[in-house]
DNA sequence: GCATATAGTTAACCCCGTTTAACTATTAAG
DNA sequence: CTTAATAGTTAAACGGGGTTAACTATATGC
């Protein structure tokens, strides 16, 4: 038991309180859309990560090209992504989000936060201002986490090679 | 559009980007595990909330009473959760977590969260001391939003009607 | 006590996301 | 040029979670 440190167990708790809200949001409104989970996570990973390949995105979700060309039928019919060659290498795509795609994004992330609002309506302004820079410093050092060499942005690795973005086991 | 607000924006960055880790984990571990989606928020639910009835549950997730009665089997046979008898009306069952399901649900957790002990080596003793407070703040402050009339904890209501439990719309 | 309503279970059926397998197209190796 | 390997697509089959509908058991109202 590694988590005998508070300030984890006061991160735990807050992520966990966190989550609930945010996730019991996300199952409704994902529900409610036309779009089976692995289609919005594949626009979330293609919002994350930008652009990228069938293989790519079939190995993110842990399932096959397959079910991957299948699953990007309707949301190309939907404009929510784009589909054009790699001219490195005529046999791949790359897949990217359109305009549409992203609202679409953007809206799936309001939903999911809108208690997020309740949260800050909770706040006063003084504890709001104390706050705002501990929050911006977590954010801060979470995107590190995926650069910690000084990438500028994670959108730009879209080219990279498979294999190489598996952080966990 | 009413997220003016650059504190309100500076959370939304934040959850957006620890949704996403632990999201993803989430989705990972979930497909490991033997259990559906429904399955694993069925666990959650009884305990975050408590014990409640086949027809709470059902109301939770959105589905019929047949389908949680029939989710429900493998848990109790995996001694996940229990089922006794409501002794007010005997008609109903009350399902609870029993420690199994507890230490299930626990190590659901820990999956879910283990890039915040990625997150927490990123950060100095100093910052780490600063920002405890903050985020204890802000658990409390999440907590009062499902009880702001001083309600001890939400685990004790358990035996409420159902139709008052869906803040969200 | 009898009728109606509610809680939960069971079984048959259905939907849909995924896999498997066969296929095309492009690249790389010899 | 030929062969092997890789990216992606397509269609058929599978599997599992969900609904519907019929059923049992308990509770409520007359």
């Amino acid at each position: 038991m590694p988590q005998n440190d508070p300030f984890l167990d006061a991160l735990r708790d807050w992520m966990e309180a966190a989550m609930h809200r945010s996730f019991h949001a996300f199952i409704r409104h994902n529900r409610e859309s036309d779009l089976s989970l692995s289609q919005v996570n594949t626009l979330f990973r293609l919002h994350h990560r930008g652009p990228g390949s069938v293989n790519d995105l079939a190995a993110h979700l842990g399932v096959t090209k397959a079910a991957v060309s299948q699953l990007l039928d309707p949301l190309l019919a939907a404009g929510l992504v784009q589909s054009s060659e790699n001219p490195d290498d005529r046999r791949m795509k790359q897949i990217a989000l359109t305009e549409e795609g992203e609202r679409m994004v953007a809206k799936a992330m309001n939903t999911r936060h809108a208690w997020l609002a309740e949260l800050a309506g909770a706040l006063s302004g003084t504890e709001k201002t104390q706050l705002l820079p501990a929050i911006r410093l977590l954010t801060e050092r979470i995107h590190e986490l995926d650069r910690p060499y000084g990438h500028p942005d994670p959108r730009e690795r879209c080219q990279e090679k498979p294999g190489s973005s598996k952080g966990e086991n």
